[in-house]
RNA sequence: GCCCAUGUAGCUCAGCGGUAGAGCACUCCCUUGGUAAGGGAGAGGUCGACAGUUCAAUUCUGUCCAUGGGCACCA
């Protein structure tokens, strides 16, 4: 006789053991047509899961977020049930959800195209009106083996074999249509209703790049029609901020077929680069940083010294002359050590901090390369701190001061930190990294930050500290990283003397903030959409004269502003003024500054904003003031 | 690197086995206009590269290059 406890805190009491359903049956008819799933005591379960005993139980339904997962699970069955039926040569693989939706892994004899993708979502549609029913089965592990393979199934008799023996597994049976699925899935396809069929892709089986490449087919599935069409939109939205698409528009930069993966920066995106880079040194200078340059091309023998040329040849640019072989360098360190190695250090001059915005080339593989994000050729804004293992906590705890402040004034609030471990292929003591790893966690339990382990994901030489920001459409970009080093040092023979009169081999700690200029840029368009905060304009306000009479006034006033240090261009077309205000405000351009008959005679200006805010007239110097404030504040134009 | 798609004017794109078209941008002319597109004329392309098929290829086929979406990779 079991009883129910209900989420409410009501219970319930059952003469006999019941389904889920019929729980939600018995408290509405409502909450039964709506009913998709239960969770009886924190599990999920299918609706058909019968209550034997006493147990606390939530009906979900679409409103639950775990309703929302049930659904789009079981919309990767339905698609996979529309594949068999359009395709019955194909074999499944996997189907898991994923953010916003779901994919299946298919293997076929050829791949799918644009046109079969239209018709297996049609076949979803029709398979989702058949509304049949969704019945799990429970199976011996051997047998169901056996049946996938007497049907063709052997991606998914693989997958069965290699869950441990004499465990019983579950299959969902969907008409003709029996998938091997852990569940819960919907009762029935009807349930089925919001969904969209996105893209194809390759992907590899079992994700390593040595098996066979299956077809990929990614969907999306919600519980409400508007969420389907809410999710396009920011699809769309996204495209628009799309950083190859406005660094076109705004004349940033470029990219052409003679230097996949390198930019040509144009004068107005090199304006924002050095404005970021003008800021990050001044910070760096402020923080006890010293700023120094090493070699772009550096012969063989250091780089196998370092390792490099062993363990990434494939990845590094090399150049040959007068029978010696280089590296273009793929990282600053080796050159920073060499720096350091000049001369006997003495532990007095730790913490050494030697930064660099160093020009990096790595031969990426061409699938890698995305506009600026992945690039062959970029600035790191890197430094390298030799210090005392004492040092590594304040060190750390600093470099989180630092890097806080610097997403702050680039108008990002959302910070993730990961903090990676030592992996099993490592050099060091246990009781190095012990310590190692302490002293990262430390210093990010001092700052109060939360942060996720990832065990075992440490590079071999050290464990990292990983800092993502989130933009303004809730995606995530890896940035700032900081990585504790105990080989390349040694490797490269870097010495300190300390107070005990011996030589030590300093820790290293690598560590970047803005990770590449070119991707933090590209981060930076996409986050504002291009509309940049004033700081970081490339022009920051345009002087408009409304007809030719006024152009000399124009002038005048793009000077003056100029000499106060703005960026200003004077536009003295012939043309009217409705116009050039459209096509500075497409161009975000902040300020728009318009002198006609009235402001020449009264020695003012008039002045409205990129969106639209219409400021009035004032004195040109009250306009310059109020721009440099906007300026030191970095704050963003509306 | 792997799978799929794409590559036509500066940009966005249409087109097609008989050597190309639109809109915007550009140049010139008219217009001197007060807060998101004034009008007219003109110029502009080896149709990504190289082969092959064909009387004829931008169009069909192949190879390569690049880009896009994924996968793999990211010291």
């Amino acid at each position: 006789m079991p009883v129910v406890k209900l989420p409410d805190g009501s219970q319930r009491e059952f003469v006999q053991p019941v389904t889920v359903a019929e729980v939600a049956q018995s408290i509405g008819a409502g909450l039964a047509r709506a009913a998709l799933a239960g969770k009886v005591d924190e599990r999920l379960v299918d609706l058909a899961f019968l209550i034997d005993a006493d147990a606390q139980l939530a009906i979900i339904t679409d409103k639950d977020s775990e309703g929302l997962e049930v659904i789009r699970h079981s919309t990767a069955h339905l698609m996979a049930h529309a594949v068999k039926e359009l395709f019955p040569a194909a074999q499944v693989t996997i189907g898991p959800v994923i953010e916003n939706g779901f994919y299946y892994d298919f293997a076929y004899q050829r791949p799918f195209t644009p046109e079969d993708l239209a018709a297996i979502e049609k076949r979803m549609t029709d398979i989702a009106r058949r509304d049949l029913p969704v019945q799990r089965e429970v199976w011996q592990r051997d047998e169901a083996v056996t049946f996938f393979k007497s049907i063709g199934e052997h991606y998914k008799a693989e997958l069965i074999d290699a869950i441990p023996a004499g465990q019983e597994i579950s299959l969902y049976r969907e008409g003709e249509f029996v998938d091997l699925c852990r569940g819960p899935h919907v009762p029935s396809t009807g349930k089925l209703k919001v969904f969209k069929l996105m893209k194809l892709a390759g992907a590899y089986w079992r994700g390593d790049h040595r098996n066979e490449q299956l077809q990929r087919i990614y969907g999306t599935a919600w519980t409400r029609k508007e969420d389907l069409e809410a999710y396009l939109h920011l699809l769309e939205e996204a495209e628009k901020r799309d950083h190859r698409k406005i660094g076109r528009q705004l004349d940033l930069f470029h990219l052409q077929d003679e230097a996949p993966g390198m930019v040509f920066w144009h004068a107005k995106g090199w304006t924002i680069w050095q404005e970021v880079e003008q800021y990050m040194r001044r910070l760096l200078s402020e923080n006890g940083y010293c700023e120094v340059k090493t070699p772009m091309i550096m012969d063989r023998s250091l780089w196998e010294r370092s390792g490099h040329w062993q363990n990434y040849a494939e990845l590094m640019f090399t150049t040959a002359s007068e029978n010696r072989d280089y590296a273009i360098k793929p990282m600053n360190c080796p050159g920073h050590i060499q720096i350091f190695n000049q001369g006997l250090r003495s532990y007095r001059d730790l913490p050494m901090r030697l930064a660099e915005f160093g020009s990096c080339h790595r031969n990426e593989p061409s699938g890698a390369l995305h506009g600026i994000m992945r690039v062959r050729a970029f600035v790191q804004d890197d430094a390298h701190i030799f210090c005392t293992e004492a040092q590594v906590l304040p060190e750390t705890s600093a470099f989180i001061d630092l890097l806080e402040k610097v997403y702050a004034d680039f108008g990002f609030a959302d910070i993730l930190v990961k903090l990676s471990t030592r992996p099993a292929k490592r050099i060091g003591s246990d009781d190095l990294w012990d310590r190692a790893e302490a002293a990262l966690a430390e210093a990010l339990a001092a700052k109060g930050l939360t942060y996720d382990v990832q065990p075992g994901e440490g590079a071999f030489y050290g464990p990292k500290i990983e800092f993502s920001l989130k933009d303004c459409l809730g995606r995530v970009w890896q940035c700032g990283t900081l990585q504790l080093d105990f080989a390349l040092p040694e490797r490269l023979d870097a010495h300190y003397v300390g107070e005990d009169n011996d030589r030590h081999v300093p820790v290293m700690l690598h560590r970047a903030i803005l990770g590449s200029l070119e991707r933090f840029i590209g981060i930076l368009i996409e986050h504002h959409a291009g509309s940049m905060p004033l700081w970081l304009s490339p022009t920051q306000a345009v002087v408009l004269n409304i007809s030719e009479k006024q152009s000399h006034y124009a002038e005048q006033v793009a000077v003056a502003m100029r000499r106060a240090g703005l960026r200003v261009e004077a536009d003295l077309r012939n043309e009217k003024i409705t116009r050039k205000i459209r096509e500075h405000s497409l161009n975000r351009l902040p300020y728009q500054v318009v002198v006609g008959d009235k402001e020449v005679v009264a020695n003012l200006v008039a002045v409205r904003t990129r969106g639209g805010r219409d400021l009035g007239q004032m004195p040109l110097d009250v306009l310059i003031q109020q721009l440099l404030e906007e300026v030191a504040s970095r704050r963003g134009t509306a």
